[in-house]
DNA sequence: CTGTTAGCGCCTTCAG
DNA sequence: CTGAAGGCGCTAACAG
């Protein structure tokens, strides 16, 4: 293996000169740093960055934390978009992004989850898909030992931030623009799950309009599955204008059970994963957005790592509303 | 940060004895043993790996490659799938493994990859999804530089292992199981893709299945496109007894091509990911056949990391053989 | 602007 | 069976 200290000979300057350059650091005469690549390109040089971390106590390492979608696909779609979205930026970035599935961890408490990411010297993490029942990741988050972005949960202090997509106002948009093409003002709403917290953004969405279209909504909640959906729009289509879903998987069930009711009512998704094309309807996928969550998020971890402090930012549904304006209705 | 000369000196030893039982190495007696060990819980300590990587020269990481699916969802399923049970088994075999897409490491030559590689102290790499036009990728295995296994392609070397399901048989399985409820020998093959080494053993079961039914079956590409099933199926479904095709996406475009025609062919997908229950047919996912093969890598590479000879092994067959029982005739 | 030097935390001979 | 000592490759003051 070939080191610093061969560049350094090859180049005929010092150890730390070689660094200074590789590093970007200024305070190195252009001739010099000419030499210094010069010699780093002859002899191929490659850092190691583990030798760096080691020296610099910065791994530059951040772990990617997600769910496993055991019971739907639409799932799969999401994790690999932000997967992706957040591996990519984290080159980009020049951090090392470790994915860390929950499942690995669900049997640690936090004491032991702080030890294993100690361990693995992750320093900071991005946790998707959390909700209010995983208590230990909670506690995680509440100890500031690690910088932390969560992704669509409003959880923020010193050290930790997050990044979401504006549901209330998101899910609001959706479902008014299919009420611009009906009549009737009755709304059937199949919520998620209780203890999300994009669900309970959403709900905040069902006031609103309950209060602009002087209605009463009907909520049930569905928990994310497309049975149960089904079931739901069974019982309580015929007494709703418009059966509006927190998730697209849900909006297919619900259409399902429309089409053997052999009624006709406008169906609201929310989501738009590609999933959807397989339901007799066409549309572009926002795995885009997902992408680009997982690269604010990242940003914002190094904002983090740097030092900054805890914040929550609002990001994504620009791209989510122009998505909206011609599906599902 | 708390180290093994804090835990060495808590323990009244001296820092190699440590490390010696950290690393379960033997040569120490059970009461400092125990001394140690005591320690290290009282301390809470936790080695860092960072520095062992350094200091021991093996850093333990690997690389698990994989592409996008940006055209359909099954791959999002497929890929999940393989990046859980690899996951989960390199932890388990106490390596780092990190994840890398193809895409972002598309625009590097051979070399520049190799150094990329290296300057990420990667050791070992999982390859999956490889197929045929990959040059960068195969040149990187025969460079042998690094020690690698190829999930389904049939590429080994001194230090490349490949592990694969066995295609042709479970190609051959599943079409002759349909065949046994119809009449007619005549088959519709519709092949995914040219380049891919998978498509290339599901071909030779064709070929078998020519002989043994004396018969000459009719072979299109459908570039693993449910378009191009589609119209295939238009084009040629009526002079076939069977469409049998190379993947489950074309098999759903198959079979909405014979709906629309009105006419009823036994249709034949392959694969059986998660999607086809979207197709309106019931049936159990093989995402764990995917997670095993995974796992069945991580062994393989950690092999290869050893030491060993690189070989190909056939791992998965006899899942898939039980899943395809009742799907899809 | 450049070179010297002391570690980072751990592993690993090699004596004792 | 245990301890002392010399690196691994790099970073970061600190002199010069």
């Amino acid at each position: 293996m070939i080191t610093i200290k061969d560049v350094a000979a090859e180049a005929g300057v010092a150890i730390s000169t070689v660094s200074k350059v590789l590093n970007g650091y200024d305070g190195v005469s252009r001739a010099t740093r000419d030499k210094v690549n010069n010699a780093v390109t002859r002899l191929g040089f490659t850092p190691n960055a583990v030798a760096a971390a080691l020296s610099s106590k910065q791994s530059g390492r951040i772990g990617l934390l997600l769910k496993m979608g055991n019971d739907n696909t639409a799932m799969d779609e999401i994790n690999m978009s932000y997967l992706s979205g957040a591996i990519r930026s984290a080159m980009d970035n020049r951090l090392d992004a470790v994915t860390i599935f929950y499942e690995m961890i669900s049997d640690l408490d936090r004491d032991a989850l702080i030890s294993y990411l100690k361990s693995q010297s992750i320093e900071g993490l991005i946790i998707f898909g959390l909700n209010k029942e995983d208590s230990t990741l909670i506690k995680l988050i509440e100890s500031e030992v690690f910088k932390i972005v969560v992704i669509d949960a409003p959880l923020t202090n010193a050290s930790t931030s997050s990044v979401s997509i504006d549901y209330a106002e998101a899910q609001y948009d959706v479902i008014m623009r299919t009420f611009e093409n009906i009549e009737g003002n009755r709304i059937l709403y199949i919520a998620g799950r209780d203890s999300s917290y994009s669900t309970a953004a959403k709900l905040t969405a069902i006031s609103r309009l309950e209060h602009d279209l002087h209605t009463r909504a009907h909520i049930v909640y569905g928990d994310f599955s497309e049975l149960k959906a089904r079931e739901a729009t069974f019982k309580y289509a015929k007494e709703s204008d418009i059966i509006a879903c927190g998730s697209d998987l849900m909006a297919i069930g619900a259409m399902r059970a429309l089409m053997e009711l052999d009624i006709f009512k406008p169906v609201c998704g929310f989501g738009g994963v590609r999933l959807m094309a397989y339901a007799g309807k066409q549309m572009n996928t926002v795995r885009q957005d997902f992408e680009n969550l997982a690269h604010e998020a990242v940003v914002r971890l190094k904002d983090l790592l740097a030092g900054s402090e805890g914040k929550a930012y609002t990001a994504g549904y620009e791209l989510i509303r122009m998505k909206y304006a011609d599906v599902l209705n």
